[in-house]
DNA sequence: CAGTATCCTCGAGGATACTG
DNA sequence: CAGTATCCTCGAGGATACTG
């Protein structure tokens, strides 16, 4: 079987040899962040709809390698298995910063887009009276987006206008990637400000727009 | 194709099904260690004979992830493959750390978990005249090995006795799961100590075994 | 609920020869 | 050297039904 071909001593190469596989890092990921589960509970949690068999077949094998155990009818992460973990999501960090999004999404689905900004703006720092983030896309002039920021709430997007007071309104101009690039917070205001983002409105809010938001974190995030 | 079922915008989950492949691992790993290099030096470098149909069809996809760039007749890791190496180190810590050993290795090649064991000594706290580790297995009395250690010297093990001093030598009697336990550096020497190894000689050398290996770091490690 | 057993398909990947 | 093209095989994995 192909998996032989590579014995040896190299416990990465091993690591690398038993860890590529999907559904080995699904099951993993599953265990480390939701925690002991029966099998039906992992045969429906993960993505992608996995066979009962595969199921089976895999969770042996992470028994075997003595990173899984079974009892009590529930699978859970051993010594070794919880050991992964901060592997696992040092591996979720990165994916957050750099793994390339899909252009299309932003239109498809700005929701989505206008969720992952709002969660970029920075509570605290949030003026006291609300601001809107009007956006719209170099090109695309028909399609606008707001985003709702104010201390103490929660900032939200909204796919329609939320009329509130005009002059509480930034006009924010980009282009998809940048903006993209913005909600997942690869680029900062300050960055995207010199590049090509139009940004319109009161003085004393557009100067203060890239101290609302904080660029991607990625380390330090854990488990809960 | 099976990848598409996966879509959607949880990066991380993106990430596992991307990276959840041995091959784009290894091509990750090996660029990332050994830096640089065109096609046939992937495709004779990698562990385990990939076929070059397969090797193209990774490097396409890794190119297109926008991990790794193609210029100039060789593959590098772009920004993206490179942010991803910490993950990767990560990886390889876990593996030494917690990767079952094989425990008739220990018999087979024993050249190999000598060599471990030599690496876990620390230089500087070696005594300044040779002493000799000789190791016999419960239950195989008729296998020896020998480890020399000198401050100044590399350690080295031997597969015959390297017949120093006689009272230069100590007799380690372990089990062989403790003895890997002891090479990865999962355990240390107080820990085995109390826990049935048999250490026999001069006590002034036997006193201070402990104190001239070191455990497990994983942690801080770097890519040369 | 927690799997195992069976059957079947398709496509990943190996081997090899070829091309720019 | 750096791939592409072709062909072929085998086995991973899906679907489904069954069992303790």
């Amino acid at each position: 079987m192909g998996s032989s071909e590579f014995t040896g001593y190299c416990s990465f190469t091993k690591a690398i040899e038993h860890l590529g596989d999907r559904w080995n890092l699904f099951i993993l990921r599953e265990l480390a962040m939701f925690g002991p589960q029966g099998f039906n509970d992992l045969a429906t949690g993960l993505p992608g709809r996995i066979s009962r068999s595969v199921l089976a077949d895999r969770l042996r094998k992470l028994q075997s390698l003595g990173l899984v155990a079974h009892a009590e009818g529930v699978y859970r992460l051993t010594a070794a298995g919880t050991g992964l973990v901060p592997t696992i999501m040092s591996l979720r960090g990165w994916a957050e910063t750099w793994l390339p999004d899909d252009p299309d999404m932003v239109e498809r689905d700005p929701d989505v887009v206008l969720g992952w900004l709002a969660r970029r703006a920075v509570a605290e720092r949030l003026p006291d009276r609300p601001v809107v983030l009007e956006f719209t896309l170099h090109h695309h002039r028909e399609h606008r987006w707001w985003l709702v920021l104010q201390q103490g709430a929660e900032p939200y997007g909204c796919l329609r206008d939320p009329l509130l007071d005009e002059n509480r309104y930034l006009y924010v101009q980009a282009s998809i990637t940048t903006l993209l690039a913005l909600a997942r917070g690869r680029r900062d205001w300050v960055d995207v400000l010199a590049d090509g983002v139009v940004l319109s409105g009161p003085p004393d809010l557009a100067s203060r727009v890239a101290e609302w938001f904080t660029p991607s974190a990625v380390a330090g995030e854990r488990v809960s």
